[in-house]
DNA sequence: CTCCTGGACTTAAAGGTTTTCGGAAACGTA
DNA sequence: TACGTTTCCGAAAACCTTTAAGTCCAGGAG
């Protein structure tokens, strides 16, 4: 701990300059002589002198800073969308104000006077679930942007990941593969993110005519409802070839349960599971195919609209943003990855770089339709030398991989 | 969005008085006469007049604002220490500045002058692991304290888990159970964590004059590795009854490897994690025993501690914090938990009330040491309608307990 | 009557910075 | 010398709130 903070006066007076000559040495502005600059330079570096941000923002009337309101931070879903609003902000010069109500609309209130008497520039309210909540915005001196949960009033601007569509891409997966008995288990029916991956399952069966295997399944999120799932759904409908889970967890215990019963995955029944939670999407055996609902990106996104409107440049709606469908082991299969690689969007399941996966290369240099290429890139030898498990990796040999696959 | 904001000074010529007076009426101060307090308060409320704390706290000289920087908020660690520390503040009335440096030091420098310069009265710096980084305390205007990841400088405040105490107390709980061949499979040996996790099962096996089956295998966190370490152990230490894994991953890697070995967990190996990862130690079958370095509670004592340090009240040094075995059905057995019980400190692993769960009661009621108490609360029946799932839960009759169990 | 007391209110300063405007000096031109 | 222009710098206002100090007045005591 030093003593007293440095004030623009001290280093004034120390490079024997007005306070007005130093604030515009400091700034980089017109009418100082180079000299005298160098002056002020040095003295504010010797006195390590830091502009105080409250008497700039007092000034200026903007603080550069924002705030980020959480109902829920302990859920997975927030945790994402604010770091990846934190890294959009963090770029520039923004910092942000981290308030976590906790669920309940009076800390919600409090929080957001606390911000408001703060004179933040703007506002990230990021929910827990994607059915809408109660604005607000109303009244408010600055733009507020919706992550996640968007708000009721659609003069708001809300940010949301596509359920329909991503569970539409799920399912034509499963039927580019050739599997025509497909089943859906999902969490409870009250969450609308339930609801709509229902929708899109349906509006894909129905497009390509295919009946659904059983009625859906409304359960929880969680991983003894998919062995549970499994269990019942096994029984009565035993004919099925894939399963759409409404999260990766329901996917966990829909294998588990199955590979009990003596189903193989994904030979007997193909999977996919939701929100490619890597401890279980990566980890279990086989690495689950699944639904990468780019929450990161739908911060960042959510942060960068905010700036626009800071700026008046608003753009109200509900937005959908794209997620997108990860291909691993448990829906392995080449015709539908064929498919794909011809529309260049293709993105290997471990290292996430499009079209450059050996495994995908290899496969477009081989055949149309290789019947299993998709082990094949590896010898015996190096899977060996893995512990067997390397079946679908690239063997890190991938250009520009974020991490080395296997 | 309303037009411009209400000032002070708006409200005192609205109420007919002096700022002066406006402010004493809206701070609840004396020398105020009844009426006209109501008249500045109402005039207040008709301009919904929020106070800037900008000009507040450039007079004060406080912001009642703490800086979060944290150097890899992906990690698991930060966040329930980030959530504890924001629960700390939150209940005053501190407003948390977040920064996430990503494990860049040139990125923490620019945060921390970022922070300085908006005056914030404190800051907690929280690492991704427990090896001690370097101090930024250094001729810093403000209070510091170090949550997960301590300083290098013993002069600062640090709070970490009691890496060592957590391991011997697991290990003294697979003695109590009467486990005798214990093995230690854990991460790489360049983290603190693992090495000290080692040094507590090794003074608590020497304690009890046990040695330790085969080497301590150091790896990786992951799965996988879990998976790996157990067919190697498993072949070169086929006696061994019991392990204790340096994370969740590597135990739920442990134990289905085992499982596809023959071995049956927990009546051929116990088996005992780390992190309490509720995801894979709450849902693997059998549950998980695993310890619970209760991390939200370290980020809140560290947040309480920087109050007391932003007091002048400092208390330098390394902080331990106690860590808890969370008993699960993967060391299912009584013998221990019986002796536990008589000390007062048995916590039920699903509903987390001590010594109120139906299990333990039912434990106290029948027999100093019966042989499968552990299910024997639970009828057959009702085992099957929950899917025969529930083994080990207390059925939701627990008084007092946060969530149902079962 | 004066003096004192205390209550109710106002004035003004302070906090640190930015910005506008005016002043002074230097220089060139008539 | 007188005057205009350019360059550099300083004085002061502004941002909004809090607070110490001061004013004013009514009422009570002497």
């Amino acid at each position: 701990m030093a003593g007293k903070r440095a004030t623009i006066n001290d280093v004034a007076s120390l490079a024997g300059v007005s306070i007005a000559t130093a604030s515009k040495a400091l700034n980089g502005r017109q009418d100082v002589r180079a000299a005298t600059r160098e002056r002020v330079l040095a003295a504010a570096a010797q006195l390590s002198f830091q502009p105080n941000a409250l008497a700039r923002g007092l000034l200026s009337g903007q603080t550069r800073t924002v705030g980020l309101l959480t109902s829920d931070s302990v859920g997975r879903f927030g945790i994402p969308v604010l770091l990846g609003a934190e890294d959009a902000f963090g770029a520039g010069e923004m910092a942000v104000l981290l308030c976590d109500a906790r669920g309940d609309a009076i800390r919600e209130q409090h929080h957001l006077r606390a911000l408001l008497s703060r004179r933040v520039d703007g506002l990230i309210v990021v929910g827990e679930s994607t059915d809408p909540r109660p604005s607000v915005s109303k009244d408010l001196p600055i733009p507020v942007v919706y992550a996640y949960a968007p708000s009721e009033d659609p003069g708001d601007v809300s940010f949301v990941p596509d359920d329909v569509g991503a569970a539409r891409t799920a399912v034509g997966h499963l039927l580019a593969l050739g599997r025509r008995r497909i089943a859906h288990i999902t969490g409870p029916s009250h969450y609308k993110a339930a609801r709509d991956r229902e929708e899109g399952v349906r509006s894909a069966l129905a497009e390509a005519g295919v009946a659904q295997a059983g009625q859906t399944l409304w359960g929880a999120w969680s991983q003894r409802w998919g062995r549970h799932a499994a269990e019942m759904l096994l029984m009565s409908e035993p004919s099925i070839d894939a399963v759409f889970c409404g999260s990766d967890q329901i996917a966990a215990g829909f294998v588990e349960a199955a590979r009990e019963r003596g189903r193989r995955v994904p030979d007997d029944i193909a999977v996919i599971g939701y929100d490619n939670w890597e401890v279980l999407s990566t980890e279990t055996r086989p690495a689950l195919t699944t639904v990468d609902m780019k929450l990161e990106t739908l911060g960042r996104t959510a942060a960068q609209h905010l700036f626009a409107a800071m700026d008046g440049k608003a753009t109200p709606g509900i937005h959908k943003m794209p997620c997108e469908l990860i291909i691993r082991d448990s829906t392995r299969g080449t015709a539908y990855l064929w498919a794909r690689l011809r529309a260049g969007s293709v993105t290997c399941g471990t290292c996430h770089v499009r079209n450059r996966c050996v495994f995908v290369r290899r496969l477009r240099a081989v055949t149309p339709h290789p019947a299993s290429a998709h082990a094949a890139p590896f010898s015996a030898r190096w899977r060996s030398r893995r512990g067997g498990y390397a079946s679908g990796r690239c063997g890190g040999r991938c250009p520009g991989a974020r991490r080395p696959c296997g």
